[in-house]
DNA sequence: TGTACATCAGTGAACGCGCGTTCACTGATGTAC
DNA sequence: TGTACATCAGTGAACGCGCGTTCACTGATGTAC
């Protein structure tokens, strides 16, 4: 059993990524504390700097994780083969609220936390997050069949990111957010809106 | 001269929250400190601690300068009398772009400050932030005539948070932002799609 | 106007705490013969 | 199969640093008489 050394590594690596979920849907990112997650995990707390470079790439490891399940409720929520371009942009925005408020503080995570000044995030973490464009673009293109690849990628940045400030100041709790009773709806709206209205191809500001 | 104490006392205040606007242009929110900010004050780090009650209350007197300066940028972008519901909008986004660009680090501490668990910001600090949803009722109204106040004023902020999404994203320079030279482009075919879109008085999502 | 006193802004060294990370040590696991 | 040795995961006390806040002290400013 050459591999038992290997096989506890893992287990190791896995537990302290359930532990650091754990506590971040416990007490949010910025209650995260390596003594916490390792007592949790049940190892000691220099185990941590064992399986994983430091705290911050374990919470990489762990955003990589939740960006993955969000990738796959994304693309399962889609309709299939006969909804029109507007049905799936209801589905995966009605997705993503859900997904947002079912794992606030891990979905919360994936977008305050922050390497120290100086550091960059490795690759293989920036590309997780292509998914959440990907996925945007096939109804976008039916809308705008007008636009090439490469507006469509930036329109479906666009895209996300006006429905992602919806739900980010109603989950923040922030003053001008909408409150969390009516966002579902609202976001509803939101994407109601901006795909009739990409529809009419007038004269854009600015492009 | 029986009030010399108090325009001392102003003074200080003054030249401390001076400070930290620079620092924060400088540094960045989360790279605030109070030594910095006392000695570009001029004064010795105890003196903070007389002029406000900590270091949190003087960030959020400054937010609320910062507020209050990106509440006259919006009014004064406003067009005319004769300006359409559309244009009074993309002028609206328009400024809030350029404001977010030409303050970027205090714009950011806007949304990025949050008082320590337990604390919640008096009600001055809240009351302050109602600006940025006002501003939109009025073009909103004249797209959306069918909308009580309530439902528009609910509006607002989901019409606010969408474009604030996206130059949220961009400034922060996270992964799925659009790229900086995009972003005045597509808020403004964002704003487009959402005025034009609201127009169409179809059967929404969930309302 | 002058003197004695009270007040309080201003000072900065010291405090205190949180917390990520290290490191010398241990003991279990795997390897060589 | 058994024994000696090497490796390395696991341990947790200690380190180190950053940094907000306090506090005993000072001296300037204002007040009372």
């Amino acid at each position: 059993m050459g591999n038992n050394r290997e096989e506890r590594r893992e287990d190791l690596r896995a537990r302290l990524m359930a532990a650091v979920e754990d506590q971040i849907m416990q007490h949010g990112i910025a209650g995260l504390k390596a003594r916490a997650v390792t007592a949790q995990a049940g190892c000691a707390l220099g185990a941590l700097y064992n399986a994983f470079d430091d705290l911050d790439m374990l919470v990489m490891h762990v955003n990589a994780r939740t960006l993955a399940r969000l990738g796959e409720a994304l693309k399962a929520a889609l309709p299939g083969q006969g909804a029109t371009a507007e049905e799936m942009m209801q589905a995966l925005a009605g997705a993503y609220v859900d997904f947002a408020c079912a794992n606030r503080p891990l979905w919360i995570a994936l977008f305050e936390h922050r390497l120290p000044a100086g550091r960059d995030a490795p690759d293989w973490y920036r590309d997780n997050h292509a998914v959440l464009i990907e996925v945007v673009v096939p109804p976008l293109r039916r809308l705008r069949p007008d636009l090439d690849d490469q507006a469509l990628a930036l329109r479906a940045r666009t895209t996300f990111a006006a429905v992602h400030g919806v739900v980010l100041l109603a989950l923040q709790g922030r003053f001008v957010g909408v409150p969390l009773s009516d966002l579902r709806a609202e976001v509803g709206a939101l994407v109601s809106a901006m795909t009739r209205g990409a529809h009419l191809a007038g004269p854009e500001h600015g492009v």
